[in-house]
DNA sequence: AATTTAAATCGAAACGCTTCGACTAAGCGC
DNA sequence: GCGCTTAGTCGAAGCGTTTCGATTTAAATT
């Protein structure tokens, strides 16, 4: 592998010149470019990377925490970081993937030896050690997600609070007025997190403001606690006619146990959740959901930290994007007077 | 941050020393060493990998090659890579996403910056440029997938040929006769795809040992070609009672054209494909599938790539991964005398 | 024509590590 | 007691860049 030296030699002139050529950090006459431009073309030079990061504390590499496994591996997951991915790659940053298993320690050793200029968080809690060791050591980096306390960070997020409005404000127009809700455990406190929180937070604010029962379960992220939390739902709330939950991982066992009770979606049981579009079109019936912009989160998320890095901007930009509704097939319309689906079969089974 | 010569002279050693403790590349007296890691400890020192690789030429940085956008992301793919991310991650690599837009130019650049040890190759196609440019280069490389000529190449790849026997067996006992194939396509031939290929020979195998028509229908990979290929198909075939398809992909638009058309799954029609377990299951029925072993194909690659690096093996791995159906609630039952279902409607709508 | 200024280039010192050759002080056989 | 090995350590030479004076050359100013 030719090296700048080599280069040089081929060129005639100096190393140190080759990388002002390189680098444009000081004037090169046109003839030299010329010369050391051919020079590289020819021996098919690169140049590398480990001793220029070296040399100049800048390597182009970004990582990306990584979530790990508890909460398991969700399809808008993959949106965020495909797109985070994409930007960093036009930018002609290479994209290092951390899974963070070992805690902070592993992200410390990250930032320490030397390969990484910048992180990117997902998965931020409200009380995250990630960010406060980050924060203490001055270490560039930006979150998609945000936590309680969020002083001269840059991130991009997702507003919870009011896309939990939009699904029971729809499902109320629609006539609905008993609603269940299944939000992942906001618990424990410390490190507690930020969208179940503010999901519930929405929930149970427009319950109240709309006068109908703040009917909820918080359950573990797995499929099996999801499984049962709503299979518990439709067992203590019968007269329950739409439900509303907030990620891709519930979907299959929600979904899975409404059709085990005999309910039909939409005819007979409405269903809202937040999903990105591409997820909520794959199921049967086709989702009517809050559209979660993964992609654009993953896009920004990126972009503010490689503007961070290269220095436009010193003030933290902060953008929380807002919800939107998408109409596809998993609601139907409930009047006040008409006995549910549920109900009719109940009496009709003498219960 | 503190450096290797600040450890020495804490320690009133020489760095040289410092290193071997590190590396055990040379004996080192037991004083000496706990005195090192005392400083070491003190100071909270960690190698710099830059200046490591630059001496060494080990960086423990592996280069995931990531599919670019044309077949999109997929579940699977998130699968392959998130379970490689891991093994690495054990393995204490760093993993770099390495998104293949600019074709060969751009990997050959990565491997010339000195940056990545290894390369873990994803959509490896019949045949691939790639693998030539990285074989003539003689850079360490191991493969999910394979390519038609894969000497002295480790890899793990999936056994579709028979994947899409034991699909259509499996409807043949069921009693279906008329089965539709949806595949990829797998041209342009001179880069083609190994599973779309290897499906199209198993599918064709099959038909004509159990001598039933040879249904088929290839399409490229986006959501729309795939919906209208399955209407087609649909079109076509009055007499269908069953479809194959391969990818997850192709899930939603393939669903989506069968609910147009009024036909229940698995009531009037049966559909079997190569999927994930945690896809399968997130569909509305649970689909039956050939259970495509994302997760241990990503163990199992990244670990021959790691491997190889630490020269444990001179001699390349290779391993093809045999299918294994799993039923769930896509298929059933359908008796050769019995009209389907869809053949009973067209009746009785008089065509 | 003499002097100042700017442009273009060079040489060498980092950057933080690995690794090689050399040196010292033991330990060994004869 | 003499050379011989070997464990333990050190110093210094890289690895391939960037970057900072310093130097040379050309252009501009007086």
């Amino acid at each position: 592998m030719p090296t700048m030296a080599d280069v040089a030699r081929r060129a005639g002139v100096a190393v140190s010149t080759v990388s002002y050529v390189l680098s444009g950090a000081r004037p090169v006459s046109e003839r030299t470019r010329q010369r050391v431009m051919a020079a590289i073309a020819e021996l098919g030079y690169h140049p590398n990377i480990l001793a220029r990061g070296l040399a100049s504390k800048r390597t182009r590499v970004i990582a990306l925490l990584f979530p790990s496994g508890t909460r398991g591996l969700s399809h808008d997951q993959l949106e965020f970081f495909s797109a985070a991915a994409e930007v960093a790659s036009q930018r002609g940053y290479a994209l290092l993937l951390w899974t963070t298993l070992g805690g902070d320690a592993e992200i410390l050793r990250l930032t320490e030896e030397g390969l990484v200029e910048g992180l990117l968080l997902m998965e931020v809690r409200l009380h995250d050690p990630r960010v406060e060791a980050l924060k203490a050591l001055g270490y560039p980096f930006a979150m998609i997600g945000r936590t309680e306390c969020n002083d001269g960070i840059s991130y991009v997020d997702f507003d919870f609070e009011q896309a939990i409005r939009l699904c029971d404000q729809y499902l109320y127009e629609l006539g609905h007025r008993h609603i269940a809700h299944l939000i992942y455990s906001p618990v424990p406190i410390e490190q507690s997190y930020g969208p179940a929180v503010r999901s519930l937070v929405g929930a149970r604010a427009f319950c109240e403001e709309a006068g109908i029962p703040y009917i909820i379960r918080v359950s573990e992220a797995d499929i099996e606690a999801t499984y049962r939390a709503a299979h518990e739902l439709l067992d203590s709330y019968p007269s329950l006619t739409a439900m509303v939950f907030v990620s891709d991982l519930q979907c299959a066992p929600v979904m899975q146990a409404i059709h085990e009770r005999r309910l039909r979606v939409p005819e007979d049981f409405s269903v809202v959740s937040i999903l990105s579009s591409r997820f909520a079109e794959m199921m049967a019936p086709p989702l009517t959901a809050i559209e979660l912009p993964a992609v654009e989160m993953g896009h920004i998320g990126m972009e503010l930290l490689i503007r961070y890095l290269e220095g436009d901007e010193c003030v933290p930009t902060q953008l929380v994007l807002p919800p939107r509704l998408v109409v596809r097939q998993s609601c139907s319309v409930r009047t006040h007077t008409e006995l549910s689906m549920q109900e009719a079969k109940c009496f009709q089974e003498g219960r």
